[in-house]
DNA sequence: GATATATAAGATACAAGAGTCTTAAATCTG
DNA sequence: CAGATTTAAGACTCTTGTATCTTATATATC
C-alpha cells in the first residue's frame, strides 16, 4: 500500500470533518460520529485524531459538544500535512530500492525514473486540499 | 515504503545475477555470494529467491557450483514480473484512500489524480527490464 | 560410494503496525 | 455540585512482515 492504514483514516477522516463544517456550519464533530459514518474504530480513530491534533491541523474540544475541528481554513490545509503527521514523508525522498547512498550523484539504476515520478506524486498531494477534495466530493454526488 | 523490504532485496538480488552472468558469463550464481555482495541476510534473501524461482524467474541448482540464475533472457524479465512474485500487483490497482467500491464509475475524491500516476507507474516498471537496468548500472560506472 | 557443497522447506523468533481497552481529565447541562 | 459527554493518554493484544535457524534433499567431486 502507498500509504498506511492509519494515514488513509486520517484523510477520509479529515475530509468528512470538512464536509460537516462546511455544510451544517459545525466548529466540532465528536470523533464518535466519525467513526460510525466511516465505520471504523472509535478508539483507533481517536489516537489518529490525536497526532492530527498534536500536528495543529485538528483543534479539539472536550466534554459535551465537543469534538474534533479543522485548525485553520479547509483550503489551507493540504494532503500532505495530513501525510507528513501520519506516515511522515519518507516515500517522498527515499530510493525506490531502499539504497541509503542513492542520490543524484550515485543513483541507482531506478532513480532517474522514480525521482521524477514521486515528486510529481508529491506535488499533487501538496497541491490537493481538503476544500478541493469536498468540493470534488459534492461534483460526484451531483452526476450520480 | 513503495515496495516491501523482500521486494527490494528481490530486485537487487535479480540485478545483480544479471550482470554476474552478462559480465562472467556464469549460469548459477550461489546465494551465499549474492548474500555477501549485498549485505543482507542468507536465509531471508534464500526465501526469497525461491519466490522467484516458484514464478519463474529465476531458476536453481543444488549441489556444488549450484545456485541460481535466470530462467529467461535478462531482456524478457521486467521488474514488474519481480513485483508481481514478491509484493502482488494491489498497488497498481487499489484505491489510495482503501476504499473497495472506488472507481470510475464511483470514484473517490483522489481517484483520477492516483489513478493517472499508478498507471503510469505500472507502466515505467513494466518497461523495465533486468537487461536495461544492468546496461544502466554500467553507464553509471562509467560516469564515474 | 563417501564427502562436501548448495538449495529447499518449514519451524521458530523477533519487531513493527494495527487495533482494542481502560482510566483520567476536561467541559457542559440541569 | 452531580452526572453525562467527550477527548487524552497509555497499556495491552493481535496480526503481519521481517529475519533466523534447523533439517532435509539434490548434486558434484574424489
Amino acid at each position: 500500500m502507498l500509504f498506511s492504514k492509519g494515514c488513509t483514516y486520517a484523510i477520509r477522516a479529515s475530509l468528512l470533518v470538512t464536509t460537516k463544517e462546511i455544510k451544517d456550519g459545525r466548529k466540532f464533530i465528536p470523533i464518535r460520529e466519525l467513526s460510525d459514518e466511516l465505520d471504523l474504530s472509535f478508539h483507533f480513530l481517536t489516537k489518529i485524531m490525536q497526532v492530527l491534533t498534536e500536528a495543529k491541523i485538528m483543534e479539539s474540544f472536550r466534554g459535551p459538544n465537543g469534538g474534533v475541528g479543522l485548525a485553520r481554513p479547509a483550503r489551507e490545509i493540504t494532503l500532505i500535512d495530513v501525510i507528513a503527521a501520519v506516515d511522515g514523508l519518507d516515500l517522498f525522498s527515499e530510493c525506490a530500492l531502499g539504497l541509503p547512498g542513492c542520490g543524484e550523484k550515485t543513483p541507482c539504476p531506478l532513480h532517474a525514473a522514480w525521482a521524477k515520478r514521486r515528486e510529481d506524486l508529491h506535488r499533487m498531494f501538496e497541491k490537493t486540499t481538503l476544500a478541493g477534495l469536498a468540493k470534488e466530493l459534492e461534483l460526484n454526488a451531483l452526476r450520480h
